[in-house]
DNA sequence: CACAGCAACTAGAACGTTCTAGGATGCGGT
DNA sequence: ACCGCATCCTAGAACGTTCTAGTTGCTGTG
């Protein structure tokens, strides 16, 4: 480590390669106006020097950073898959994320706050417990798409899976194995919980099963699916939709403490495909969402508003699809 | 959304507040030398027209960011629960976070690249794949901090966990219980497994149990386990430690399905502690690496760095504990 | 042979801060 | 009346880029 050398700049690769920071500045980016023997031989001085842009200055001067700034859950698995999409289709529309996390003693507002301090121009933000109101105020400095919620604001941009599609898939598959009892385990107050719900109750009764109707309060959480777990084991339907894999996993433990065989004696659905869901030991059947449809659609809404052309709804909600796995057969009897 | 407005700067507030620039700047960091009335009017002012200060300007100027990198991977769970924790400690050094993730498409190479950009002050690499030689050349720019993993560089500073004492503490447990077959599942080529293979022969060779060592190739992933637990089934040990959770998670479940009752018939330790062993399905006893004490050393470190700091050993090894759930207990008979 | 046109380069301002050096002003002490 | 010394404020340079508006030197054309 040499931490007292100073930084290698544009100028110091001039001075070395007998030209003008300009002439570099040019080379650097690529930009027309340099002949192709200057070219190499000024990328060759800034290779040896170990020169690196910065990226700071740049910004400084061009105004534009080509900078998104994404706020995730550290806790919430499912935002780790969708930061690898995202990723990817910032990258494509040649976009440079910047990452800020929210941890259990790290709230969105301070998350969202080093951001703007950042000079992103447009903030993706996945989820959260923000009011529409905040989401606005933010909205009324910078572009702001909002993932897995949704917002009556008409100045943020919404992208989200379908969940009421999705509950319908989970709802098809299990009444076309015969099954017709089928409960749904809730999610609370989390975001994307009163469409899964009411996407259950429409396809039940689309089926002609509203007598069947069951919902059942939960949760996002392990222990949410073994308390509802608990209530249904009195009076057990031979099917359940449940809000999320994770509450899921709990509903499933419980069942089988129980001595109840699954998908024997009663099957069961999740909710986003995640990697929890794929092991062996769960293989739950499940709805997966459509993450690089989500990461792509996202980015492009946000460039889209950052670029200013004027772009279609709003709110853009895609299809999520069923994945079936070994929680889900034929009812019994 | 305002997109076609200026951003506010210093020289607005300053005309606004009919004062100068430099006075502005003055109240806005809290420097010394602004009258108190000067002060509230001039925050006022800059309250009302929604100043926020640019990060890049302030950083470019005073040579300064405060801003300390971290590579982490999207994937690995252990990663998210330990940038939980850097956050709270940076925070408590007066230094801001900027995260670079790794995912399946966009190496390690590519996120340290965006983070020299930055203009960070120094890097906090978790685990990865680079070699050392490589860690060095980034480590001759500006300090370079490797977590979970070790370097035989003297230029790299590395906090980890203490691989070799957390198998100790594992097979010490199941010692305690009873049990002398105890079997090892390796983690293959990834970081640390070396460390916690010797140190299960170690502990095994101190409690006079060396002719019971035995050691299955393995791996990082569920399948790894599972097939490590296919090897074992043909002469089962009374126990086994494995090189992770998830591995570990994978091996329980071809226990399960072959009948074996855990930790009737095979008890069964994992590392690392993460979310997954923690599910009331798994219920998985494990090494417990010490989340807060690795993060606060970790930027401990690199403060010292930056801050050119003579700073004691080069290595900081954290030890870890042992967590007992429910796959182990006595052996059978 | 003058001059337009072009390619290749350069000088210098600009971006929004921080920081250094110094200018007013007021006040107490000689 | 003058000095010394705070206290409060300001002008202007600096940071490392990009960008605008050139300047140079060469080629081709009327």
């Amino acid at each position: 480590m040499r931490s007292g050398e100073r930084r290698i700049t544009l100028a110091d690769v001039a001075a070395e390669a007998g030209v003008s920071v300009a002439c570099v500045s040019i080379v650097m980016r690529g930009a027309p106006g340099a002949a192709e023997t200057t070219r190499e031989r000024v990328l060759k001085v800034a290779q040896e020097l170990g020169y690196q842009p910065d990226s700071r200055a740049r910004l400084l001067r061009s105004g534009r950073s080509r900078l998104l700034g994404v706020v995730f859950d550290v806790r919430h698995p499912f935002h780790h898959d969708l930061l690898t999409g995202l990723y990817d289709a910032a990258g494509a529309a040649g976009y440079q994320l910047t990452l800020s996390a929210v941890t259990p003693r790290r709230g969105e507002r301070t998350a969202v706050g080093d951001l703007l301090q950042d000079r992103c121009e447009a903030i993706v933000l996945f989820g959260g417990t923000m009011r529409s109101a905040e989401l606005a105020s933010i909205a009324s400095r910078l572009p702001v798409v909002a993932m897995m919620r949704s917002s009556r604001r008409r100045d943020v941009d919404v992208v989200h899976n379908d969940d009421a599609l999705g509950s319908h898939q989970a709802v098809d598959h299990l009444v076309s194995l015969g099954h017709r009892r089928i409960a749904h385990v809730d999610g609370g107050t989390v975001h994307g919980s009163a469409e899964r719900r009411t996407g259950y109750q429409e396809a039940m009764r689309r089926h002609g099963l509203g007598e069947h109707i069951r919902v059942v309060p939960g949760g996002a959480g392990e222990e949410d699916g073994a308390a509802a777990a608990a209530r249904l084991l009195i009076d057990p339907p031979t099917a359940v939709t449940v809000f999320n894999d994770l509450s899921a996993t709990g509903l499933l433990d419980v069942l089988h403490r129980n001595g109840l065989r699954v998908p024997g004696d009663i099957s069961v659905v999740g909710y986003d495909d995640t990697s929890l869901s794929r092991l062996a030991h769960i293989d739950l059947t499940t709805i997966g969402q459509d993450i690089d449809a989500l990461a792509t659609r996202a980015i492009q809404r946000a460039v889209q508003r950052i670029e200013g052309t004027p772009s279609g709804p709003r709110a853009v909600i895609i299809a999520p699809k069923l994945v079936v796995r070994t929680t889900t057969g034929a009812p019994p009897g």
